[in-house]
RNA sequence: GGAGGGGUUGGGGAGCGGUCAAACCCAGCAGACUGUAAAUCUGCCGCCUCGUGCUUCGAAGGUUCGAAUCCUUCCCCCUCCA
């Protein structure tokens, strides 16, 4: 193992726990067992995901065994930190599909043949009652009481429910039977990650080593990037919409985004940093960013989508790859409003007029003020609503 | 099992018989400004056929000229005691 293959394993974590295990897992040059898991219940894939992926993807490359562990089991029993909602039992159906909406995602970044997916319902499933018991017997109450928010919700008399207990202990049974070497996991997972090695001791495995990776911050710069909170850029966004949504970062989120997604080198990095003291147009510093990120996601489009934004906004113009809207009609005529509501542009009518009196609507470079203006059968009108949405709109 | 507190428009949270489509804050959206933003200012922020129109305040009934506000039943959540 070469100095920069461990400068490029380690770069960018967190915290690898215990740091001597695995230096010494690395320098035995075996083939490690690298474990992630993932929740299944929403299958987009987004940015902060990728942060843990491109980790991955640096044990794949450097000849480990990377596992692709999709929580079906656990995601049913439901993470601690979450709300009181029913959470929706999956069928055997949709996690088929979600599992293939994952691995389209997931391949992206990691080498398919070289992964390992698998379903921790697989061992889950077949799990007996004593065994069952045995497996829990692993932890104690006090020691589970010691995580921070579990420590905190009973200090100030907040509920518990038992089977918040037993979520970490299932992933740390999920690391018994893949035999994992390692574990990856987002920062807020580290309680989970260490439990894991308390089950394979229960066990008499070989306990594994855990590597966090920092949660991402989401577009607002403040908390961490979700698909429920919608400060997300997903892999599956279009080209242009992910680039417009990287450029519309603050200029100091753009640093956090260099560091956690960027394969520039911090020197590259940190050179970036200095032609903005020398006067640089922190703009075009996020136009690296951006299309470095479109490109990895959408080969051959990273150029193309900032030619695009750089005509929709600096120069006014709108990109000429417009989604096309055809609105058949009856009459001679129909309002704005309605085919607005009705081509999903707008999701109200209220919401249309409302637009419109603020002065949000141009039909081909024309502000609208009329509500009740209508668009003739038969014609092409390119609609602009606000400054991000925008179609052209065949009435027929 | 017992005692108490509560469910309000995306989130938080007022309102407790009419002036309530419902204060205020956050988020969101639009306009102005700009370096794409951010910040700031302004406006919006249930639905439609845009009218002294319609449907909302956990659910269903009831009282009343009139209910988010009162009563009844039910559902759900939380705290404390056992």
């Amino acid at each position: 193992m070469s100095k920069e293959s461990l400068e490029l394993l380690t770069r960018g974590t967190e915290e690898i726990i215990p740091e001597e295990t695995f230096l010494e897992q690395i320098k035995s040059k075996r083939k490690l067992r690298v474990k992630a898991g993932f929740d299944p219940t929403s299958p987009d894939l987004h940015l902060g995901h990728t942060v843990l992926l491109n980790k991955m993807k640096i044990f794949q490359d450097l000849g480990h065994e990377v596992i692709f562990l999709i929580g079906d089991f656990t995601g049913l029993v439901g993470d601690p930190s979450g709300v009181n909602e029913t959470r929706p039992v999956l069928t055997q159906d949709q996690l088929d599909k979600n599992a293939e909406t994952y691995k389209e995602q997931v391949f992206k970044i990691l080498d398919p043949k070289k992964t390992e997916i698998r379903f921790n319902s697989e061992w889950m499933n077949q799990v007996d009652p004593s065994e069952f018991i045995k497996m829990l017997s692993s932890y104690t109450v006090a020691r589970m009481l010691e995580r921070d928010d579990f420590s905190k919700r009973y200090k100030s008399q907040q509920p518990i429910s038992i089977h918040e207990f037993l979520y970490p202990i299932l992933q740390g049974f999920d690391s018994v039977k893949l035999d994992a070497d390692v574990e990856l996991g987002g920062t807020d997972q580290k309680f989970n990650l260490l439990l894991g090695r308390e089950v394979q001791k229960h066990y008499g495995c070989n306990q594994q080593s855990i590597m966090t990776v920092p949660l991402l911050e989401g577009l607002d710069g403040i908390k961490k990037m979700s698909k429920s909170l919608g400060n997300y850029v997903a892999l599956e966004d279009s080209p242009d919409d992910m680039f417009g949504k990287i450029m519309s970062i603050s200029d100091d989120l753009m640093w956090r985004y260099f560091s956690l997604l960027s394969f520039k080198s911090s020197q590259e990095i940190s050179n970036l940093k200095e032609e903005i003291k020398q006067g640089a147009n922190p703009r075009d510093i996020k136009f690296l960013l951006a299309e470095e990120i479109v490109e990895r996601f959408n080969n051959g489009r990273g150029s193309k989508s900032k030619e695009n934004f750089i005509n929709r906004f600096q120069k006014g113009n709108i990109s000429q790859e417009l989604d096309e809207i055809n609105f058949e009609i009856s009459e001679n005529s129909e309002l704005l409003t309605r085919v607005l509501k009705e081509s999903e542009l707008l999701k109200s009518t209220s919401d249309a007029i409302r637009m419109i009196k603020q002065g949000a609507i141009k039909v081909n470079d024309e502000r609208v003020s009329d509500p009740k203006f209508s668009l003739k059968k038969g014609s092409s009108n390119l609609v602009l609503v606000g400054k991000k949405k925008a179609a052209k709109i065949n009435i027929k």
